[in-house]
DNA sequence: AATGAATGAGACTTCATTCAT
DNA sequence: GATGAATGAAGTCTCATTCAT
């Protein structure tokens, strides 16, 4: 065989495995993984059941892969890896684009949590790590990269602890979305993704505490964002 | 049948059901809901398989009847219904009692939420309710209520939004521990809980922000700092 | 133990008898022989299931035991030995009699047929033999004797073999009741039971074939017809 | 795929779902519905328990398509439709043609009874009149009209009521029948069943009552039938 | 004798996987 | 490679029967 002809192939079959994964993460997402026959997802890939078998060993198999197939979207940064923050208020833009991104990430994405958790009983540890590696919250390490300028530059306590802070920061947007779109899948707040983007990022920053001449300077200014620390 | 007797035969069986839950609850834990088998919950519970079914209907009925179980223990309340605070202090105080009271009561229900999510695509709405109800993140009404005190009594910013905030605290503590008790089974950082709530509560109270005046003044009070700042 | 406690230990032993199986064959009617449970027969006695055991070693033994249960009202003579008939007339008069109580018999004991086929391939032989040998046709041999002196006296054939011919005259009327109280549970056709004996008295009496002479006579003597011919 | 190998494939399918009827059927004829297993079918129709799932849905699904199979054999007639009869002759012969096609194959689908009833309990209403109607007494109707037809032309009484006689005539013989090959699996007399047929056609035609000039001119004329009515 | 919980064999059914076409 | 019928292991659940109380 040529080697044209070899790479057609192989491209195809490249196809093909795609075509069945992402069948595949459709009926686990709507089955759980033990819910889900080969049956369903040879129908939603517009194959026969056996020709699954021609890709992929095995039903079990299916799951190690979906993170493979998923490294690609994965990749695209949620932060672009802009310069060191000058002032709080570049820190808190920076902080309120990464919330927004991992909002709308983690929602668009709660069916590949939902896959997970169902098949988690059925997981290698390292196929764990792996779909935990994936989890839309890896988001963690730039929070914690840019926390830590923060820090240097003086611009965020010292004594913060970044990556507790950073994992802390994640959890507030996370127990939102999983709360809504995978346990519950109904809303539990009135607000939008948006509004508790901005919130848990002011939250983050400044903290609950009132700190009268903190919100004076901020009413004079025309929002908590805008002021840099004195 | 006397009245003693009957008595006694009904608590034998409410024993009997209680044990059968516990051994359920295990091996759902262990090996997801559908991964679980009725042999093995049987063999947990000391009984033969033929006797599961003289007390519940099925093998999902027996998920439904977990929260019931559950009821007792998660109805003590995490956070005694304190007194109004007087001062952040004392909300932090509080803040700080919840945190772990909750950290400890999460880790040790987590085979709780991993019974649940593996279970996930097979609850019905409703018994999905009953299952988040008992999530223990209860507290997150009772964060709420403390927090709407604060801000009466002008210790908290005005500007928050307290279902938010109170949501957002338990996400920061929740995420840690799940993610380490439920999805790896393994340690993401190396602090232990108790640790981390401390720190959840003073960046929940006083933000990642710099604020040197009041880090001072908290320095001078033993308020925040462990470490003095170099 | 005095003979007097004893004989009312086994009259109250044979109550007991009696009560389960009279609930067995209420159960086994509706349910079938397979479909019924030991559990529904013992509630349906008003006892549990462990007591069904101490008086049948089995739910097969129970089917055994339903005809010697029967044997009472089976004894019950369908047809009085009256003396040897005289006259035609007198012959169909028996029939007639014999015809109505077979009807009201077989309808009452349709449940009993139900019980038999349900539980047919469950039956050895002999169990078999026992039950057909109540079956509400026993009429056939008072039939088959009456026939015989019919025929000695003159009044029917001698062509006639009477063993045929009663068991025939048992099958015209069974015909219809099993098909309506067993098979179907609902009417095929409009006429009552008494008419339909009726006709068929007439029918194996006379024959369907038209003798213009012996309707002529049976005319007037207030025979067969109840509508005269146009 | 080709046409041809669709039909192929269309026809290989309807091959093993008789195949598996066939088997279903004697399987269920010796044991009865509930006491058939699915494994012993599968046994009976050289094939693996999970592959009678490939055809049929379930045990109850196999009983509701078996009148279905039959339905080929089940219509081919009885009886010839005939001319009209002109003598009473006729209406005799055409008669005991019927009676002998009934009792052949009454008793080559005692099978069909025994399945039918010991599956009463469990069958639908629906699907019990699907059955009856396939019960090999359905030329009743047959029979039913050439009574009538034997009305019409003045050779059968004009007091008949043809639609209990054609029943009742069906009865006569499905008794014997039912009551040897079904019930007992044993003879209850000792005649063939050709001698019976005759017997209840005679029967039915001229009655058991004497008939002394009917008697004389049936002697004389070698046999009862050959005679028309005076 | 009465009770009914306990037992476990065995039934039906599903479904991942194989394999002949 | 594609197909889908065939397979049979394994799971859930039922229920006749036993037995401790």
């Amino acid at each position: 065989m040529s080697r044209i002809a070899a790479d057609l192939k192989a491209r195809r079959s490249e196809t093909r495995r795609t075509q069945i994964l992402e069948a595949a993460v459709r009926v686990f997402a709507r089955r759980g993984f033990d819910g889900a026959t080969i049956k369903e997802i040879a129908r939603a890939a517009r194959l026969s059941e056996g020709s699954i078998y021609n890709y992929f060993r095995s039903k079990e198999n299916l799951l190690v892969h979906i993170p493979h197939y998923l490294i690609r979207p994965a990749l695209d940064p949620l932060l672009a890896p802009g310069a060191p923050p000058q002032t709080v208020a570049e820190v808190e833009r920076q902080l309120r684009q990464v919330a927004r991104a991992m909002v709308g990430r983690i929602k668009e994405n709660a069916w590949f949590l939902k896959v997970f958790v169902s098949a988690l009983p059925r997981l290698s540890p390292s196929a764990r790590e792996r779909y935990v590696s994936l989890l839309p919250m890896y988001a963690a390490e730039k929070v914690e990269q840019l926390l830590q300028e923060g820090m240097t530059a003086g611009l965020l306590r010292r004594t913060l602890e970044p990556a507790i802070a950073a994992r802390g920061f994640a959890g507030m947007l996370v127990f939102f979305i999983v709360m809504q779109e995978v346990l519950l899948e109904k809303k539990i707040l009135p607000h939008d993704y948006e509004t508790i983007a901005d919130e848990v990022v002011r939250l983050f920053l400044y903290g609950a505490a009132a700190h009268p001449e903190l919100e004076r300077s901020l009413r004079s200014s025309g929002g908590i964002a805008r002021r840099r620390p004195t």
